[in-house]
DNA sequence: CATTACCTGCAA
DNA sequence: TTGCAGGTAATG
């Protein structure tokens, strides 16, 4: 599931919810390779009598900042979601860690597929998370200069560079397709052949997406739920992802978007919008590689 | 850089 | 039965 709107939405629906509550307990762990940090006794131990004092979000990490320096951080993968439960509410085979709260409600984590990873980070750890990834695009100091610095000089392809949470956090393969098909831009053009004014575009586009998935609470299509357990509604906004197997026309100029496989990701553009190298928009060093 | 692995459910 | 799925780490 869960890129940046999805993971955000999860953290502001958790904090309305958690936040000054205390961890009693950890009421299920029927799969321990979730932790990835520290080992399974250690987490035992530590984590029942933390108190979660803030919930955010860094890349696709949820972080619940509890007591005593620790960080509860949990990555969703493809198929997590996290919900707040009242007591009387079982938990199905697919929710892996119950965590008891000190007034009878329960955190479920759910993960159909078992991708879903959970660390319990002291404060050095948390900075190391941190500096792994690269900046945050909604947030204020992410600016079109600093999009365009970290294109220059790149001779990757587009799509995969924008799919690298160490050189920008929170995009996955729904919103980089989304963002290219608004800025017009072919997923594998190399990164620094853009112009400024497609750098613009990008930009533009990043935020745009990024911004309205947010406001519908992120996008569902088969596992992820809001953290009232709730679908979002940002599938329903779609210019290109899965427009494919049902041929749907691309709303700017009415040809069909096709699917096509970029850097072994399923990837959906329109064959009009997006040409790889139109105009004067050659990338440099095409004709001298390195 | 490409391939494989990690898991499970679901549609073709 | 096969292939595909919102992600990422590990391996040739």
């Amino acid at each position: 599931m869960p890129e940046l709107p999805e993971v955000e939405t999860a953290a502001r629906d958790l904090a309305a919810q958690v936040i000054g509550r205390q961890i009693v307990a950890i009421e299920k762990l029927d799969w321990e390779r979730m932790i990835e940090t520290p080992t399974p006794a250690e987490f035992h131990a530590l984590l029942p009598g933390r108190q979660i004092v803030a919930v955010g979000r860094r890349a696709k990490w949820l972080l619940l900042t509890l007591d005593a320096g620790w960080t509860l951080a949990i990555h969703l993968r493809m198929s997590g979601s996290v919900s707040v439960h009242p007591p009387d509410m079982p938990a199905d085979v697919y929710t892996h860690l119950v965590l008891r709260l000190d007034d009878e409600r329960r955190i479920f984590f759910h993960d159909t597929r078992k991708f879903g990873r959970v660390r319990l980070l002291d404060a050095a750890g948390l900075v190391l998370l941190d500096q792994r990834h690269g900046p945050e695009p909604l947030s204020e100091t992410f600016t079109e200069e600093v999009l365009a610095a970290l294109l220059r000089g790149r001779r990757a392809q587009l799509k995969p560079l924008l799919l690298n949470q160490a050189v920008l956090a929170g995009l996955g393969n729904i919103y980089v397709d989304e963002s290219l098909w608004r800025a017009r831009l072919h997923p594998l053009r190399l990164a620094a052949s853009l112009t400024q004014r497609e750098i613009a575009a990008l930009y533009e586009a990043i935020r745009t997406v990024l911004t309205q998935a947010v406001q519908n609470k992120g996008s569902t299509l088969r596992d992820y739920r809001t953290g009232y357990g709730q679908s979002g509604e940002n599938q329903h906004y779609f210019m290109v992802y899965g427009k494919t197997n049902v041929g749907q026309p691309c709303s700017r100029c009415g040809t069909a978007i096709v699917r096509l496989v970029v850097g072994q990701r399923g990837t959906h553009i329109c064959p009009q919008c997006q040409q790889i190298y139109a105009g004067s928009t050659e990338p440099s060093g095409l004709d001298s590689p390195a």
